[in-house]
DNA sequence: AACCCGCTAATGGTCGGACCATTCAGCGAA
DNA sequence: TTCGCTGAATGGTCCGACCATTAGCGGGTT
């Protein structure tokens, strides 16, 4: 791993305050929920200027690292946070838009990831947790819901069993992947003719998965999960004739654009 | 997902220029390859200060998304790139330092990474794949060798496997946790006393899981990843007695000391 | 005609200073 | 004791200036 030395061997003013917070960072000298100092003090005592440092300020911004406040006392400065989640989303979806991950990887992460959760969940499942998947099942079985409705109370329930399954990377990766997928699959949605059939599919899937989680059977729930990601991928893919695909009404369309997922940093 | 409306309803200057070229990505009237407009011309047309540009183009910096070079012409500008890894190495490291990913959670995951790329491997991987991994294999071979050429021929056989996969995401995100659990391991490494015993049984199980994939063998590659990867593990934690650990010379912690990965963003 | 050199413009990198809106803590008045 | 005001601290924003680097152009030399 090398350094980042742009033009010159000299660091950007920037990176001097990235390398101090990673270094307090390292040594535990600054923590989730510490302040970093006021980026006047900071710009002074590292001697750059304070540009530099709202700079380095919006790098972990960026990464989830830290969270501003505007306002003095322990009500405002910057603050370290602890929300990776975010963070990754953006990442990632940025990174799917551009192509540099095509779809077809991702479903392949994406399912090695909810077999993880599954069995995991088999296993570090709380009754609470069990409480908020099934809260999304019983959404996705109300026979008259739209297909964006459907879809969010879908992905609710795979991040509440990535939630069960106890591990923060697993979760936070899963609900990252399936946000980074969440445009261009509701792009494929727009054009998807048999709806009723799909969504059939799928609620009987959820249901599956549920009760082998339920009944703590990992080896079935991680097979299930893998077969439900699969066979949601074709339904939304493979396309036995453009018979299956029409255009929906304009007004629909409309509907689905202003649930736009625009989530930026903090 | 929400917008960010940090006070006021206002969106901040920088996510407006964020805001901008998202909708380019998006609209793929932005790809790899092509540059930004110049701050200033884009301050100018989205009415902001250069700063807030200067901001928003760190942000996309951080997440891999851009680069910048100095200059007039097409060697200089802001230039959209893919180099996710390097981003997501320098997430998840601080995450995990900051505790926000407990190591045993980050095993379990790149577990799961590991065997879907040896899986992957044995179908996907090209001469030229297996003979970057035969060739760290040769450099762990040399019965010499110290720990820190170990380790980093350690990483650079798992990575290969993972490029070997073909799979992008998957690749970078292994890259990217082994990357996040170097410091970590090394300072686990350095307590660690019965290491020729350890490096003969890493070294053994290296042989057998590129034996698996050479032979394309998907089932029992995955398994020896695994066994693989917990063994390890177990090794740099599970101590059977204090006996095992003890203080390694000055000089040496020195050495690896000075090897510090400390990649920031570009 | 071909080559070389220096100038100019464009670009990101950096800085200092200024002002605003928000928030909190402390103090004074009721 | 309580309310309200005020001042200080903080991040948010902008402006304008200057620097270092680079590419491209044009003139001069060979």
């Amino acid at each position: 791993m090398l350094h980042a030395m742009p033009r010159s061997g000299q660091p950007q003013a920037f990176e001097l305050v990235l390398a101090w917070v990673d270094a307090q960072i390292l040594e535990g000298r600054l923590g989730v929920g510490d302040h970093l100092p006021a980026e006047r003090e900071l710009a002074a005592s590292l001697d750059v200027s304070r540009a530099a440092v709202r700079e380095a300020v919006r790098t972990l911004q960026a990464q989830g690292v830290v969270n501003s406040f505007v306002g003095a006392g322990p009500g405002g400065g910057t603050v370290l946070t602890s929300v990776p989640s975010r963070a990754l989303s953006r990442l990632l979806r940025l990174h799917v838009a551009l192509a540099n991950f095509p779809l077809p990887d991702v479903i392949e992460v994406r399912i090695a990831l909810e077999r993880l959760s599954a069995r995991l969940a088999t296993v570090n499942a709380s009754d609470d947790d069990l409480a908020d998947a099934r809260r999304a099942l019983e959404v996705m079985r109300d026979p008259s819901i739209d297909r964006q409705a459907f879809n969010d109370a879908d992905t609710e329930f795979h991040v509440a069993l990535a939630t069960a399954a106890g591990n923060r990377l697993a979760s936070d990766l899963t609900a990252a992947i399936r946000e980074s997928m969440r445009l261009p699959i509701l792009d494929r949605f727009r054009h998807l003719r048999d709806w009723d059939e799909v969504v059939g599919d799928l609620r009987s899937d959820h249901e599956a998965i549920f009760a082998a989680i339920e009944r703590r059977d990992a080896d079935e729930a991680e097979r299930l999960v893998e077969a439900h990601i699969r066979s949601a991928w074709l339904a939304l893919t493979h396309v036995p004739g453009d018979a299956l695909f029409e255009p929906l009404p304009e007004d629909e369309l409309a509907a689905w654009e202003g649930a736009e997922g625009g989530d930026l940093i903090s």
